[in-house]
DNA sequence: CCGCCGATCTTT
DNA sequence: AAGATCGGCGGG
């Protein structure tokens, strides 16, 4: 199947339009990659469960580059999770990858992970994704869209999803009445729904 | 399976 | 003080 990275005008649409699009293609770091199955959609300064709701900072300033950009983040303090940035240039708004079927070299994945005691839990939540595929803060800000950059994110053809389902995003209080989590219905590898 | 809690630190 | 989380533990 040919591969290929996917295209900057793909990704210059709204969180919401761009999101859906994810599911199924594959965000790769070296020999480690993820066929993403979950995904949530976060906007601007309209969205008040966006980091980029109130303004420009430090941290979320990936959220405001050109579609296609990698933005990464510190929760918790100790998690990274990864997104892709959406829309135009100088429009905050992003689609944090939540989980998905662990690919490539299992191995090197397991060891970045020692506490999933399934390959089904090696992807399965936005920092078990990071931590598998070894993405951290310094990947912020890269090129998902150029093909000599460190972490691409490629279509490799396989078929779109036969059905999408959507909800509430998790962990998030506000904004909680908006639909804006999609996954692949019935597949494993998208993560548990959490108390929030 | 479900719920609670602690870890650990940046941002508000 | 809360947060775009996770893993371990205890109870049912």
């Amino acid at each position: 199947m040919p591969e290929r990275p996917l295209g900057r005008p793909e990704l210059d649409a709204t969180p919401v339009e761009v999101a859906p699009r994810l599911l199924g293609t594959v965000l790769r770091h070296d020999d480690r990659a993820v066929r993403i199955c979950e995904v949530e959609a976060y906007g601007g300064a309209d969205d008040p469960a966006s980091h980029a709701h109130r303004r420009r900072t430090d941290r979320n300033r990936s959220m405001f580059a050109g579609p296609g950009t990698l933005y990464v983040y510190f929760v918790y303090g100790m998690h990274w999770c990864a997104n892709v940035v959406c829309g135009p240039d100088g429009t905050a708004g992003a689609v944090l990858l939540r989980g998905g079927q662990p690919l490539g070299d299992l191995d090197t994945m397991r060891l970045a992970r020692p506490a999933a005691r399934v390959d089904r839990d090696l992807c399965r939540g936005p920092a078990r994704l990071c931590a598998a595929l070894g993405i951290d803060g310094t990947f912020d800000g890269a090129d998902l869209c150029d093909p000599s950059s460190p972490v691409v994110l490629v279509d490799d053809g396989w078929p779109p999803p036969q059905a999408v389902a959507t909800g509430p995003r998790i962990g998030v209080r506000r904004a909680a009445e908006r639909p804006w989590r999609f996954w692949i219905s019935d597949d494993p590898h998208v993560s548990a729904v959490r108390p929030s």
